[in-house]
DNA sequence: TATGAATGAGAGTTCATTCAT
DNA sequence: TATGAATGAACTCTCATTCAT
């Protein structure tokens, strides 16, 4: 009855083949539908008509209606977890070392941008993770220590040079998601405007003043 | 083709009928299924098995599917919202004005432990809004005004003291929020324990950094 | 599937037990309820709560509800079918033999008043007639060589008078009893008004037209 | 409750879509069905069954249950309605006007054959019309202005020709049309057999004695 | 006796999926 | 390749009937 969706995610990956014009015209269908109404509340048949094309054609490319959950949400995954983690190291070798500031605010916007663009998907992916324990302890063990490992010398960095509280890594990382996940829930469910660069601005106003070492 | 939720929690109310054993048992085995699997993947007749009793008993008192999502999130929604904003006037009107400290732990552990005792309850409303805009509309509208106006005076005094920063109540409110999900989110969904004494502990901390004008 | 209304009306006879007040209720609330939804569409629960009585009462006296349905038209069968063929051969041995014309003012007028009397249940039985052909035919046995040997002789006394056309009884009982129903249909279908009286002057001045062996 | 049979007759037009081999035998199975058992006593699991067809092939074309009762009674409805009375005008235009004998000749042998090829469709309809009396209002106020504008003059004509008797149109089609159903009846519910011609022979006999204005 | 909670078979309907065309 | 008719299992819900109280 529940759906298999940390096979979802991990093998049935969408086969990198070039998309037809209708395989596209479904999956941008079913992109919409999934985070209006829900996966479970829409119908193939929903989604071939708004594709505009048969029953059968919707079949051909993803073999089931979970195929189609997962051609959305693969990609959707794979730019969410490594990038975060590997994105950050490339950042801190190849400049020379930014203060925390920086380096929080260029995070912070870099990842409300991705939601921005992934809206739809985000949307899709939070309530997969709602219904899906399963899926939420496949991702963590896939997320977390990629993250720990990486980005733990970046922060090592920062808490040697007093700029960074010294608490362990994973108390920051619940702060820093959390206060961006705070800008993203009114634009997520409210559909309320979301402009980055203020909303990143201030978010890191406050995650600074929390993490800032001086004032403990 | 979409759940009418926001009648399910504001004009459908679970008459305040004593229910019989077999209805509560009802009401638990769909608590149980609903937040593990969802509404939509949670049958009736999962309910009946679960519940031991006949698919007809389970109409008997809740006369649709959506009737026992109702009975199931009226009163936690009530709780929640007149609840959250009340409590704080009470309690600032009954004790001498504490400082900010001791006001965001109280508020702070106070909500932890509802979200405990509500576990199941919290994750199938979050998995409600996560497909129904409406009712999230409905929500803000009913939520936002209130705890604005109680709350208003509250953090205005505590600005006057120069505890607080004189950021708009609205994105006060934001971090306070995002940050007690932070140690909810882990809870809800990979089931790991939760020590609200200590997680309240440490919020507060972070939030008092954060918060604090002294810094600015 | 199909009700077995041959048994309603000839073996699940009411025993003529003196009703109580709650089921002559329940009776009163069928009769109601079966002629303006049909049989099929009344449930046994909207019974009860029209009887103000609860489903266990219903059930009591009627050990189903095909036996309620069987309660209603057991007595008004009983009422057309004896009574119908009798009630001339009393009429006829009782006076002295009146003319063509007050005979059928008798008869028409005398069963234009039994089924305003009995609206409902000539509803009920239309509908009941309209399933079931086995009753149909069951009706057809019972009534007939009732009504052709009872009624034979009358008729012939008119024919030899030269009062009335020289066709078969059948025949002749045809054009009387359809004449008759196309007063009732508009009364029982549309809720018209009817005036027996005068309905009835009017049918038998038709008839005798039609009867009449005089313009043959 | 009740079945909004109005619609069924005048709204739901079943799209003149050419059914599929299997449609068909959808539309016939439910005609038997329903003619023998009653629209309710007739499950779609029956009709799937006797045609053949899987349950969901039963849902294909007609979307419920009353769209196979409206699919069988919209052309029906439709023949009977406009049919009837234009067909007259047709007539009495088209020839040099004829006797009334002639006249109602033609109209009876006309009506009964248009019975006996429509047998099953008429039954329903008479279920129909005896658990719906908004369906009979509709139909009364559909062709009962119909009829009067234009056999109004048809009448008038014979009547001027001191053919027939100077009563309402009205009352005058009430004889006709019960004298018909008279010979009907039996057809329908006895399943006896009807000689179309004889039939007419005779009922028109019977009319024309008491239409005659002569013996007035 | 009267109640109404409980039953469970079966109703109408939906929908993911298949496959002949 | 694309279609959409066809499938049948599973779903939500109803209801005649029973029976402990």
């Amino acid at each position: 009855m529940a759906i298999n969706s940390v096979n979802v995610l991990f093998t049935h990956a969408l086969a990198d083949t070039a998309l037809s014009a209708k395989q596209k015209e479904v999956l941008k269908a079913s992109l919409v539908l999934f985070s209006e109404q829900g996966f479970d509340r829409t119908s193939t048949s929903d989604i071939a008509k708004k594709a505009g094309v048969s029953e059968g054609t919707v079949y051909k490319q993803f073999k089931t209606k979970e195929g189609i959950l997962a051609a959305i949400l693969k990609p959707f995954a794979q730019s969410v977890i490594p990038t975060a983690a590997s994105e950050f190291v490339t950042m801190i070798s190849s400049t020379s070392y930014p203060s925390l500031e920086e380096f929080l605010r260029h995070v912070v916007q870099n990842r409300m941008q991705f939601a921005k663009e992934n809206k739809l998907q985000l949307k899709i992916f939070a309530q997969e993770l709602l219904h899906n324990t399963e899926l939420v302890q496949a991702l963590e063990a896939e997320i977390k220590p990629k993250l720990i490992k990486q980005m733990g010398q970046v922060l090592e960095y920062y808490q040697k040079q007093g700029q960074l509280v010294a608490w362990p890594a994973v108390r920051i990382f619940r702060y820093v998601i959390s206060v961006v996940f705070s800008y993203l829930v009114p634009y997520l469910l409210l559909e309320l405007p979301l402009d980055v660069e203020e909303a990143s601005q201030e978010a890191v106003e406050f995650l600074l003043g929390g993490l800032s070492p001086a004032t403990k």
